[in-house]
This record gives structure tokens, sequence and C-alpha cells, in this order.
DNA sequence: GCCAATAAATGAACGGCGTACAATTATTCC
DNA sequence: GGAATAATTGTACGCCGTTCATTTATTGGC
């Protein structure tokens, strides 16, 4: 069996890429340095170099996760909601979005600061998993907008998700005075039925 | 006299603060390099050092004509739509700020991606600019809920400017097909009416 | 169980970056 | 004109991601 080379391999990239999660989610992306995470694992700086192209590639695998737990959190808020108001439904979303994003506030950032050099494509999973979060949208929408072709709703579902991204990021950016979380919860609730009613 | 000094210290700033503009409207915010700057603008590597803190002084300087030039063309959108639907010119600003986002897409990124190292606060002169962009949306808005106070006009105003920020931002980012202009502004338009209905 | 073949692990070294600094040159003021 | 002062210079430092020749471990055939 050739399987101890592939299960240490495995196995670091594992490790790897909760080291580099749990630093992300510490002090930010900005202060993540291979050097620090070899140590951490403990293995050598260019071992890193055996199991993932470059940095860039270890971040989107720690990404991919911030992107699997937020997409369950909104799962789960929709679960936890009546099916009845669609409008109800989008709040639900919306406020479950914020409190991931403020709970996690670094895991989040790094979903959306992390640029790949120019040229180069991100992964097919990964552009699953952001395009998931659009479609627990859709559904929705779709009560409040019956009329609407589904090409239009996808469109829609996209805009209305990047105005609510919108909305959390510059009210959870340092360079905002940090608003008490509730502001954010009412503008965010406040923006919705308005939407859901003009809708 | 001891103008020669400060004469040379202004046109040094002034260069190098062109030189940067341009080159983050060139290549955008991260290829913005020293050296480069130095040897555009025929001075040596540590000049810069000496006319500013460090390269972010450099960046805001620049971003802060960015912040200039938006908020011009936000004016002049303001002026050239009618005064009387609200929800008119909250379309014509959006409309006014996805065009300039579209138009200069690297000195626009610059301004949102440009992160202070922790601790550092922003300028004075450049938080006024950009809660000057705010205010903007105020007017009409308070048109739009007459019965709503300063305090939460002022919420409200931050909150609408944000969630169109988001759309633009999400639509313009490399990472999604970029789709066409038009889409965009459609988008919003939709975003917008539905809102001011709603409100 | 041994031995070539092959893959993995290592850490020193490379090139590029922002920034600091001691030495040099220019300007100011008396 | 010359002492005091400020600006300019470019080398050098420390840190970064990444590479690579070398060493070490694992594999599959006999």
């Amino acid at each position: 069996m050739s399987e101890k080379r592939s299960a240490r391999r495995a196995r670091l990239r594992e490790s790897l890429i909760e080291a580099a999660h749990r630093r992300i989610g510490d002090q930010g992306l900005a202060a993540l340095r291979a050097r620090d995470l070899a140590q951490e694992v403990g293995c050598a700086l260019g071992a890193i170099y055996n199991v993932f192209d470059d940095l860039d590639a270890l971040i989107l695998a720690s990404n991919l996760r911030t992107l699997k737990a937020l997409n369950e959190a909104l799962v789960s808020a929709l679960k936890a909601v009546g099916k009845d108001d669609p409008a109800d439904r989008l709040v639900a979303l919306a406020l479950a979005y914020a409190d991931f994003a403020a709970t996690h506030p670094h895991h989040w950032r790094a979903v959306f600061e992390h640029r790949l050099p120019p040229g180069s494509a991100l992964p097919e999973d990964f552009g699953e998993a952001r395009d998931g979060l659009f479609r627990h949208i859709a559904e929705p929408l779709s009560s409040l907008m019956p009329d609407a072709s589904d090409e239009t709703l996808a469109l829609r579902s996209r805009t209305l998700f990047s105005a609510v991204h919108g909305v959390v990021e510059i009210w959870l950016d340092g360079r905002f005075e940090a608003a008490g979380t509730e502001t954010l919860e009412s503008e965010l609730e406040a923006l919705i039925r308005a939407y859901a009613k003009g809708a």
C-alpha cells in the first residue's frame, strides 16, 4: 500500500488549513505569514509549497471553510423562521448574515478582501459555494415577485445579496465609528421591509 | 524669503500624489511601488519619506482626490435631474455612483481596499469627504420619509449608500462574471424604486 | 530483506518590498 | 562669507513569499 505517502500529505494539508483558518480568525488575513504557519504545524517552510501551489491556494481553502460555515448559518436561520411571509425570510437571512459577519469578522472579511493575482481564476468549488449564498434569497424573492422570470430573479437575488453585504461591510468596517449591532440589525430590517413592500 | 524650501517641498508632494494617482488609476493600488514613484518623479527613494510619513499617507492623498472627484460627479448628477421626485434623485445618485466606479475602477477600488495599519486613524479631511457622500442622499430621503428624525435619516442615508455601494462592488468585482453595465444600472434602479416605494 | 527508483522534506538563498539612516549637498540667516 | 539648518541621497536593513539543490524517507520489484 502506498498509503503512508498520501496520508501524510493529507494530514499536512489539513493541519495547514486549520492553522491558517485559526490565524486568520484571530488576527486577520493581513497577518498571515508562511513562516508562522510552518512553525505552528511543525514543518519546514518549503513543505507548505509541497502541498499547496502558494499561499493563495491555502487562503482559498480557508475561505472555502468560511463560506460553508456561513452557508450553514443561513440554512439554519431559514429553518427557524416561518414559511409564510417572504419578507420575514429575507430579513432572517440578512440578520443571520450580519450576525455571522459580526461574530467572525476576520474570517468574513478574508473572503472578500482576498484577491488572486491578475489572470488566475477562482477554483470551481469556491465559486459554487459563493453562488449558493444567492440561491437562498431567490426562493422568498420569487414569492415576492411572482411574475419575474428565472433570469431576472437570479439577478435580483444577487443584487439584494450585494446590498445587504454592502450595508454589513460598511457598518462593520473599522474606518467608521462602530455602531452597536442593534443599529445594524434595525437598519437591515428597515431596508428589506421597504424593499419587500415596494417590490 | 524662505520660499524656495517650502515651494520645492510642495512641488515634490504634488508630483508624488499625481504620479501615485496615475499609477493607481492605470494598474491598481496593489501595483504601487515606492521605487517606481521615485523614478517617475525623478527623486531619490528616500525623498518620498521627507514629504510623506509613509506610503499610506500618499495613498490617502490620492484617495482623497478620488473622493472629491466622486463627489463632484454626484453633485452634477443631482443638478441634471428634476427636483420633484425624490426617487428620481436617488436613482440619479446611484447611477452616477455606478458610472464613476465603472469609469475609474482602480481609483474607486483603492478608496475601499486600502487599509491603514491597525491603531492608526483616518485623517479628518478624508472622513469628512467620505461623510459628504452620505449627505447627498439625506436630502431626497427626507422627502421620502417626512416623519423621520434627523438621526434616523442619517442612519438610513448611510445604509442606502452602503447598499448601493455593495451592489456596485459585487457587480464590478472581477471575481464575478462581468455583466454589462446596463444590467448593473437596471438592477440599481429596480432596487431603489422598490425601496422608495416601500419607504 | 535488499536496492534501485521515486517522492517528500529541508532550510539556506533569492529577489522584491517598505522604510531608516549616516553621509552629502543645498539653502537660509546673520 | 560662514555657521547653522534643512533637504537629498542611495546604501542597507529587516521582512516577505517563493525556489532549489541537497538530504532523507518511502515504495515496488526481486
